[in-house]
DNA sequence: TCTGTTGGTCAACGCTTGTTGGCAACGGTA
DNA sequence: TACCGTTGCCAACAAGCGTTGACCAACAGA
């Protein structure tokens, strides 16, 4: 379909510097003139690559959740293993850590965090609650805990969400999630 | 102690207008001019009476949570008033929204969130929970929900958070916030 | 080999930002 | 009345921002 272009390198050498300043700084403070010197190119080359910002943003902010089939797994691990993948991937994918930064200042950022709720936590939610009708609502239940922790423990870095071990907060956390999304009444 | 001066509306109007702006805009977008403007005043007249924008900052966003005292109510309601105040409070109060988007993004912001949550939070859980040396993990997990929630329902405006009712949010967070400050175990 | 496209730099633009210092009016006090 | 600290406005500063267009070097296809 698209064909390799000599300037791959250096689009992917300003999507991955953006990633880290946009994650690390926030949209405002995250400049072009930044990333550009983080990519070892002209800012001019980014304009170029992207449009302006706010497409450079969009480009940058692209999200994969990754979240696993629940409905192949027993009903009673199902808080367990979503809390510990969502500890997963806040570790190792700090856009993720981004999103949130962006989506609290920026409106672009909102809607991006709000589609990537809609379409990829909402289908799971539906597979397994109760009854589908308020599917979203239970997404949006176990949204506010796991981006609750996310906030405390990688951005806000509360000491004590920090120094808690993955397992205590997956012990935690888990019975609360799962609750979330498949008791019967609250 | 400290006189009235009769700079003091000028003074209150700056602080009011910042407090809105902070909120809305978050730090680095709430422009100092824009605070002028919003309060009726020069410029200049901000940096003479809270040095820097920094200042005015630490200024505008002394927050007080007002949490009541939950010793003296049946620990099988503490989830449900505690839970019911934070709605109040966010609902009446944009400082605390202000304080969310100035500390996802800035460090100063993000102190004065753990400062709070040190002084205010640390020790209501310290007088509820089994045991008070763990007290900190436990208002720290009752943290990450409240604050959880108060992202997706009055920050990133997620649909299904917003819609919910206030007696909806009560019923599903009021049992998960209950047994982070007073379960035995997990 | 010529030619058009692509990748890249450079210098500048218009604008906004936080911040500063000078200067005029006001209001108590002596 | 004369004085002095306070209150306020105005104009400007240097720096940084996103963005643009001219220009050069390397490449690919004919």
């Amino acid at each position: 379909m698209t064909v390799p272009r000599r300037s791959d390198a250096t689009r992917a050498a300003i999507l991955e510097a953006a990633r880290e300043r946009f994650a690390a700084e926030g949209y405002e403070r995250a400049t072009i003139r930044s990333i550009a010197r983080d990519a070892g190119i002209d800012p001019s080359m980014v304009m170029r690559y992207y449009g302006n910002k706010e497409g450079l943003f969009a480009a940058a902010s692209e999200i994969d959740l990754r979240l696993p089939d629940l409905g192949a797994l027993p009903a009673t691990h199902m808080g367990a293993v979503l809390v510990s993948h969502f500890l997963d991937r806040w570790e190792q994918d700090d856009v993720l850590t981004g999103m949130l930064r962006v989506g609290v200042t920026n409106e672009a950022g909102a809607e991006r965090m709000r589609s990537v709720f809609r379409a990829q936590l909402g289908p799971i939610a539906a597979g397994v609650c109760p009854d589908p009708a308020d599917a979203p609502r239970r997404a949006a239940l176990a949204a506010s805990q796991i981006l609750g922790m996310a906030l405390a423990r990688y951005v806000l870095r509360l000491p004590p969400a920090v120094e808690m071990s993955r397992e205590e907060v997956v012990a935690w956390l888990a019975p609360t999630v799962q609750r979330y999304l498949t008791a019967e009444e609250p």
